[in-house]
DNA sequence: ATGGCTCGTTGTGCTGCCACAACATCGGAG
DNA sequence: CTCCGATGTTGTGGCAGCACAACGAGCCAT
């Protein structure tokens, strides 16, 4: 049932881009597709890495949580991009749970690939790092975001995050792309849902954004940057 | 003035570990020492990324300001550690400034050393990887801290990865290694220096700590350990 | 010594955010 | 159609931590 994966999935993804079809063939036939109903988890927080994975379609929150039961997402993740790569950094254990967003669809590849794919590959390692120099980057300026800024500017910089990772055009403005919850944003900022559901009323009012039940779409862009204090 | 730097310097770093001597020495007549006072910068944000570091001796806080002025220190470098390592990121500017916390000794390479650095050198390319890694496992579990636990608890975490990563075992506890204002954990841990202190002066009634101009000792880490909800 | 600086402490008032509760609304399952 | 759970909204109160100000103490230079 898993009908043969063609090379022109992967020729455009930064990993890839240097490498030859026959190249990409290899890649592909080493690949198992896995397929994931929303709201389950690729993996987990603790368990061993033993795969790496690449996201075809869909979205993926990365989530930690702590010993005292709350929970904030660390990470989204785009098409296209790869995730759950602890093998590339010496990670044993995953440091935290991959869980879908919407349906996804997903390749997988055993850890011990990994050091073969960088050694054979042509700017497989390079551009993968690339990757972890951005996320780096990201968490970086959540860092100084969550330590400089009040919950206001924290929360529009992550609705501005998440259009630039996976905002849809649509006629009245940036949609986020993947299902979204209060309870989501307030995840990502560190603040409670309550919080979030005034600052999203009341920028409603201002004809900032429109906010649905799991959808939020952004109508005036600059004013949110303004809004932000433009961090990230 | 620049003796002849001794092998055994690099041997037992992790990047080198599992070199020979004639490489280290290669890698040593590569280098360029260079000294720098306190309080002065090794490099600053927003430059281009021309050279990558090896702190011998001393303390490095790297450190983000943000557009409002606020700085806030993202990671502290100990003896040993290579930083300023965007080359291993496919970074083109430093994403941020490296000050120095006190009397440092420094070893630079020009940064088109670093693609040979990791196709000559065994071992060199995964231990690196493998300590950057493990300060994005450090970010990372700063935003959860900064996410979900209070002020107390926040600097309590922070002042416990200060002796992790500086400590010195002193009669009557555990020192931190580095010269440290109320200024600079209030930096670390997104608060004020006024709360800082009432932090620390309460710790110390308690017994705690032993809080000094520019120093702080550790008498009872597992007390600090509770108060710090235990995330790092 | 002595001035000047940086660093630390502490008191007071204020406010932004959280906690909780109660209700409204939506969507799916049977 | 109806019920139920998940999601979102809104009001009220309380408190943790910030801002500001004023003072004290150590360190350095000349």
């Amino acid at each position: 049932m898993l009908k043969k994966l063609d090379e022109s999935l992967l020729t455009d993804l930064p990993p890839f881009r240097r490498l030859s079809r026959p190249q990409i063939r290899e890649i592909l036939d080493a690949a198992t597709p896995l397929r994931f109903d929303p709201g389950v988890a690729v993996f987990s927080e603790g368990l061993p890495v033993e795969r790496f994975f690449l996201l075809m379609d869909g979205h993926i929150r990365v989530i930690r949580t702590t010993p005292g039961g709350d929970q904030i997402i660390a990470l989204h993740i785009a098409p296209g991009q790869l995730f759950g790569i602890g093998a590339a950094l010496g990670k044993t254990i995953y440091p935290a749970t991959a869980m879908t967003a919407d349906d996804c669809l997903v390749l997988a590849w055993p850890n011990q690939l990994w050091a073969g794919f960088t050694e054979r590959y042509e700017g497989f390692a390079t551009e993968t790092y690339k990757v972890v120099g951005e996320r780096l980057g990201e968490l970086n300026n959540r860092i100084v975001e969550m330590a400089t800024q009040a919950v206001e500017q924290r929360v529009a910089c992550a609705i501005l995050r998440l259009i630039t990772q996976t905002g849809r055009k649509v006629d009245g403005g940036i949609e986020v792309g993947l299902p979204i919850t209060r309870q989501n944003i307030s995840d990502m900022t560190g603040t409670t849902p309550y919080t979030v559901s005034r600052l999203l009323s009341g920028w409603e009012r201002d004809g900032i954004v429109l906010s649905e039940r799991r959808k939020i779409t952004v109508t005036a862009p600059h004013r949110l940057v303004v809004l932000s204090g433009a961090i990230a």
